[in-house]
DNA sequence: GGCAAGCTTTCATTTCCCTTTCATTGCCTG
DNA sequence: CAGGCAATGAAAGGGAAATGAAAGCTTGCC
C-alpha cells in the first residue's frame, strides 16, 4: 500500500517511514504542510498519517482541503495536543483516527492495519463491470453514473453474476441464489429475468452472454 | 434518530430521556451493561450514549464487546472519572467523543449533534437538498427560507431521509429508526407519514422517490 | 433435418404501494 | 373539566408494477 506520512520532524519521519516500509509499504514523506496538499491532490494514497504541527500550513487546514476536494483517504492523525476539543476538531474534519504523542510504534501500526483493513473493506462494497457498478450497501446499480432502474428479482440475479463475472453461472444456481429457500421457482423463470436485463443492459458495455448448456455469464461488451 | 442510552441512575436517565426526546429523538434506556450489550447486538442505533460506571458489566467492556463485533455505532462515553487515562482508555476502544460528569445539557445535545452529523458523513451544519434546508439545532425545516409546518412524525421521517438523502431507506429502516424498542409500529404506517410528506413538500424542489421492493428515498425534483 | 436449449411474448396472478377514511389519543383553550 | 383540534396509526379498497407460467418461435449442434 502506498501511504503519505506528513511529519516536520526529521528524525521522527526517518524513524517511522523505516518502520513502515520494514512493514511492506511504499511511504512518501512531506515535511510541511503545502508541500502534503501538493502531493493529496494529485497522488492517489491508500492512507495519510498526518501530523496537526507543521510549517506553512497546519494539519487541520491540510485535512480539511482534502475532504473540501472530495477526498476519502482514510487520515490518522498524529499530535502532541491530547485535548478532547482538539480531537473532536480533527474527528469534525473528517480524520478517521487519532494517535497522541508519544505513541508506542506498535499502536501506530496496529491503527495503520485498522484503517487499511476497513478502508478495503469499503472497497469491496463497489463492484464494477465495465461502465456497470453496484453498491451493495444501498442495493443500486448504475452505469456511467445514471441509476439503472431494475426490479427485485432483477437485481438479485444481476448481483448473483456481478460476483461471479467472467465465470458462467447455471440456470439451477442462478434459481438458487435468487429466491428463499422455502420458496419454488422453475429455472426457466431465469430466462425471462435474463432477457428483461439484457434490455435494459443495451447500452451499459456490459453483456450477459449465453454459454449453451452451461448458463449465463456476464462480460463486458465488444 | 434513534439513540440507546445507557445509565444506571434512574433520575439522570429519565432527565436525559425526557431531554432527547424532546429533541425528537427516539430514545430507548439501558440500566445495566448486560442490558445494553444485549440490546446493541441486535438493534439499530444511530448513537449510544454510555455511562462508564454501570451494574454488571461496565461501560468499557460493553464498548469492546461492541466494537469487538464490528459494529462502527458512534458512542459518546459519559463518565464521573475526570483522569486522562480513563478517557485515553475510552477512546483506544472506540469511543468517539467523551464528556466528564457534571456536564451541561446543550454540551451534550451539541455532541450528539456533532457525531451524528459526522456518523452521516456530511460536513455542514445545516443539511440541505434541493430548496429544502434542515437546521439540526433547532430541528426546524425550511423551503426558500419559509418554515415548514412538519409534525414531530413527519420531521422524524424525513431527518432519516435527509441523513441518507440519495439512498434508499426501507420502510422497516425507518420504522425503526423513528419509534423507541418499547413502542409498535408497523412499518405500513411509513406510507401514511410519506404520503403527508409528499403532500407538504409537494413545490420544495425536493421528491420522495418509491424504489419498490426497496424503499424510499429522498432526491432533488428534476 | 431434427432435436434440444434458449428466446420472446402474452397474460393471469400476486405483491407492493397509494390513498382515503375513521377511531383514538393527547394537548390546548375557554 | 368539557369541548375542540391536531396528530397518529389501523384498516380497507384501488391500482400499478412485478412476477412467473405457458406457449410459440429461433438458434445452435449433431
Amino acid at each position: 500500500m502506498r501511504l503519505l506520512l506528513v511529519e516536520d520532524n526529521p528524525d521522527i519521519a526517518l524513524w517511522l517511514q523505516k518502520a513502515l516500509s520494514a512493514s511492506g509499504h511504499a511511504v512518501d514523506v512531506a515535511a510541511d504542510g503545502v508541500q502534503a496538499d501538493q502531493l493529496l491532490s494529485y497522488e492517489p494514497y491508500a492512507l495519510v498519517i498526518l501530523d496537526i504541527g507543521l510549517p506553512r500550513m497546519d494539519g487541520f487546514e491540510v485535512l480539511k482541503r482534502l475532504r473540501r476536494r472530495g477526498n476519502k483517504v482514510p487520515v490518522l492523525v498524529l499530535t502532541a495536543q491530547t485535548g478532547v476539543d482538539a480531537r473532536v476538531h480533527g474527528l469534525d474534519l473528517g480524520a478517521d483516527d487519532y494517535l497522541g504523542k508519544p505513541f508506542e510504534l506498535a499502536e501506530l501500526e496496529a491503527r495503520v492495519r485498522a484503517l487499511l483493513r476497513r478502508s478495503q473493506g469499503k472497497e469491496d462494497g463497489a463492484l464494477q463491470c465495465g461502465e456497470l457498478s453496484f453498491e451493495p450497501a444501498s442495493k443500486r446499480y448504475s452505469v456511467r453514473g445514471q441509476p439503472l432502474a431494475l426490479t427485485p428479482r432483477e437485481m438479485a440475479v444481476l448481483e448473483v453474476l456481478l460476483y461471479r463475472q467472467g465465470k458462467p453461472v447455471s440456470k439451477e444456481a442462478l434459481a438458487e441464489q435468487v429466491v428463499r429457500l422455502d420458496q419454488d421457482l422453475s429455472p426457466d423463470a431465469m430466462e425471462i429475468y435474463v432477457h428483461r436485463l439484457r434490455k435494459k443492459l443495451a447500452d451499459s458495455g456490459v453483456v450477459i452472454l449465453t454459454l449453451r448448456g452451461l448458463g449465463y455469464m456476464l462480460d463486458v461488451a465488444k
